[in-house]
DNA sequence: CGTCTAATTGAAGCATCTCAACATGCGTGG
DNA sequence: CCACGCATGTTGAGATGCTTCAATTAGACG
């Protein structure tokens, strides 16, 4: 369980791309694929869910904690993040939200947001009304099984980052982080290689990894000098996969995406 | 949303017992009950749910991460708790298992468990085969919505430990989990005023709480010093509820409970 | 060319960890 | 009934990883 694998042993399969390198499923199809396989008829009515977009600019919310909307978001575009405030107003950033991520799919279900997310960079929205979502649970049993499949992926990331914060160094942390943004990108094509974007500030990197900004700072130096990454304007390349998801002890099965044959 | 409120602003109605004191409702019941009303009908396709029970003694596990279950398990005496191990060899518990839990629903889900769940008391289990979990998601939208939305409540409390092993004090830390398990308990009818069974070593609440053995054993005599709770024998009473909810910054909404008006 | 945000650096402080010893209670076998 | 082992809890002391404060640099933008 413990072997460190290259990426390729976990990553999903890059989505297909049409003669012009175009994707040829929309990006919430590309994210639900990896959680089972999808007839025709329901690629149509995952096309259909979305009734309008909406573009949140950085550093703005998308969602607000206590709020109770009447429609979920898919991220068609940008990066967001899911975060807490403390009492004492202090930010925990809970996970990093890339295209195809339902921002709010919990909404729909546990009703009220015990949560807030937020746009890290410029982002476009897909509305998908409620209606829509109670449609699907009501009429498609198999697509409802995915649904609730992609939330509890997401609660298994959420699990894997307690491991981080409770009980891995911060240099552990660091790595970790960067070795699962790498598979996710893979998965939803958004990744070249060992590159990908990652437009965010080291003070995100802090409240989501639970230290401090300056300390941050000191890590990916010391990561940087070790030639296991470069991470400059918003780019991050690992340079040596090998050696950072040692340093990380990554093991990828908690994003259970090598598990699509099990899958029905 | 700040604001310290008593626990009964936020807890379930408790339990509702016959003449003799005992509960009217299976522990699964009384539990999905806090999620959404339940006809009788549903009702008794849950009391038909529990096949056969399991005996599994203190520190054994339940389920082991990697497995793939055929069957889920409802906790119906004991305490367990979800953890998953280091590379390194360390332990980090992700969540307390009570009563009326569904050890291992996610199971049903996503197939592969990406952690263990271990017995930390002698436990009770209900055998749940998944073909009836199968049979359910076929045929039964309502009850299908009450399990996601119990497992998406298990969710909400990660991300809340998220926050407290990130940006909180251990002093706050372990405050915060104090008042968590008294709501908990409180909503399944095990709980007397203040008091309540935690029939945990501190070894266990360390690993938890993301910190050293010697530093919980610290923290928890300032608690007791200050007059804030007493812990002995595996019982715990919170002697002053307001003070320790504020030490914690508690806010129960995360729990979910105080929402059940909104659960159609 | 001034202003703003983000990144970087230094240095002091402290929260928490590690190591190590000791105390307590409990079950078990002699 | 005592001796022993073992798990748990408690305490002390030194080490350190990380934080905080404070100042500086670098880059983006009008």
């Amino acid at each position: 369980m413990n072997v460190i694998l290259p990426w390729h042993e976990f990553a999903a399969p890059s989505p297909q791309r049409d003669g012009n390198g175009q994707f040829v499923d929309s990006v919430l199809i590309r994210k639900l694929r990896n959680f089972g396989p999808l007839s025709e008829a329901e690629k149509q009515i995952l096309s259909d869910l979305v009734v309008d977009t909406q573009f949140v600019p950085a550093r703005e919310d998308i969602v607000h904690e206590g709020d109770l909307p009447t429609h979920s978001c898919v991220l068609l575009e940008g990066l967001a993040c899911r975060y807490k405030m403390t009492s004492d107003g202090q930010r925990q950033i809970l996970s990093f939200q890339f295209p195809g991520d339902i921002s709010d799919l919990y909404s729909f279900v546990l009703k009220v947001m015990d949560h807030s997310i937020g746009a890290l960079t410029d982002c476009e929205l897909g509305i998908i009304p409620h209606a829509k979502l109670q449609d699907i649970t009501a009429n498609h049993p198999h697509l409802t099984r995915l649904l609730w499949r992609d939330t509890l992926a997401d609660s298994s990331k959420f699990r894997e980052w307690m491991v981080g914060i409770g009980r891995r160094s911060a240099r552990a942390r660091v790595a970790h982080l960067l070795c699962e943004l790498l598979i996710r990108c893979k998965a939803i094509g958004l990744c070249e290689g060992y590159t990908y974007e990652l437009p965010v500030t080291q003070s995100d990197l802090a409240d989501c990894l639970g230290m401090s900004l300056v300390h941050i700072n000191r890590i990916l130096q010391g990561l940087r000098a070790d030639g296991l990454i470069t991470l400059a304007n918003g780019t991050l390349t690992i340079q040596d996969w090998q050696r950072l998801s040692e340093v990380a002890g990554f093991d990828a099965s908690y994003l259970h995406f090598g598990n699509r044959h099990l899958f029905a």
